[in-house]
DNA sequence: TTCGGTGCAAAGGGTTTGCAACCTG
DNA sequence: CAGGTTGCAAACCCTTTGCACCGAA
């Protein structure tokens, strides 16, 4: 079993969750594509596609359970609930680069909060959201341009 | 009429869009609370609720249609689809600071982009989002804390 | 008068629920 | 075995559509 399998599987134990068969083959999903965010309904649609059987519920509801104990990173801009695996068990801090062709993400080592609480005095911040949306550099050599993408 | 309301009217007719009374309503509820984000299911309700008749249509296609013109800014943070009035119509480019308990916006006047684009080279970086959440001096002064914040 | 805008009601699409049967640990 | 987990199907909620009527410019 890969590195992060067992780390997600040692999650799942440690939070009193079984592993069962379609928990564990959520999680080789995730594993696959862990290198992107993948929408909540197109993971929904190939897991019940691959697993014939496998219900929404089971779909769903897993993917809140990995997002809550950790296994799982979840983002819901620009009006798309979309998931993937946590780049980091160890939950170190940093944002992403998300190429909005092919879906890949970067990880940035900076972060900008530092900057910014200056500006408001008294408040407390206690969290921020923070990505770079664009083309990554792969999607722009092959000749993707911003115009050609589709829309939404 | 005040200064933003002739603004945004001003948009609707350089957009061939028709001032009617929902509309008009619209803009007015939008106006009162400029300083917060409302989720748009409390617009459809409150817009229902003040004037019968209104159908969800005319609301839901409304502001979308002001976002698509600039007098309204959307965003999805946070899994709620939520609406304000457009805090700057000449579109000068800023962030969030959104109170988590009463949703007042404070707008930042730095960007941290400058600070990353650095670290993709070859890559196209064509937009980005940032925002900042916690508690606002206000709230924070009155005794609110973030343990005592509703969840979601 | 003319299009654009509206209300109504129904459809749509994503997500959640209820519950009996099932299967990990 | 026991309690967590699943499949099924229906319910839910937010949002969009279709269409005949209405009204701002």
């Amino acid at each position: 079993m890969t590195e992060p399998l067992t780390t997600a599987v040692a999650i799942l134990r440690k939070n009193n969750l079984k592993l069962t068969k379609q928990r564990h083959a959520l999680l080789e999903f995730l594993l696959t594509n862990q290198a992107h965010y993948t929408d909540v309904v197109t993971v929904d649609a190939y897991m019940r596609d691959e697993f014939p059987g496998m219900s929404h519920n089971t779909v769903y509801r897993n993917l809140k359970e990995f997002e809550e104990v950790g296994i799982v990173e979840q983002n819901t801009e620009q009006e798309r609930t979309r998931v993937k695996y946590q780049c980091d068990f160890h939950h170190q801090h940093h944002h992403h680069f998300i190429c909005q062709n092919c879906g890949k993400v970067t990880e940035l080592q900076m972060c900008p909060m530092d900057f910014f609480t200056a500006q408001l005095p008294g408040c407390d911040v206690t969290g921020h959201s923070f990505e770079l949306y664009g083309l990554c550099a792969e999607c722009k050599a092959a000749g993707v341009t911003e115009a050609s993408l589709v829309k939404n």
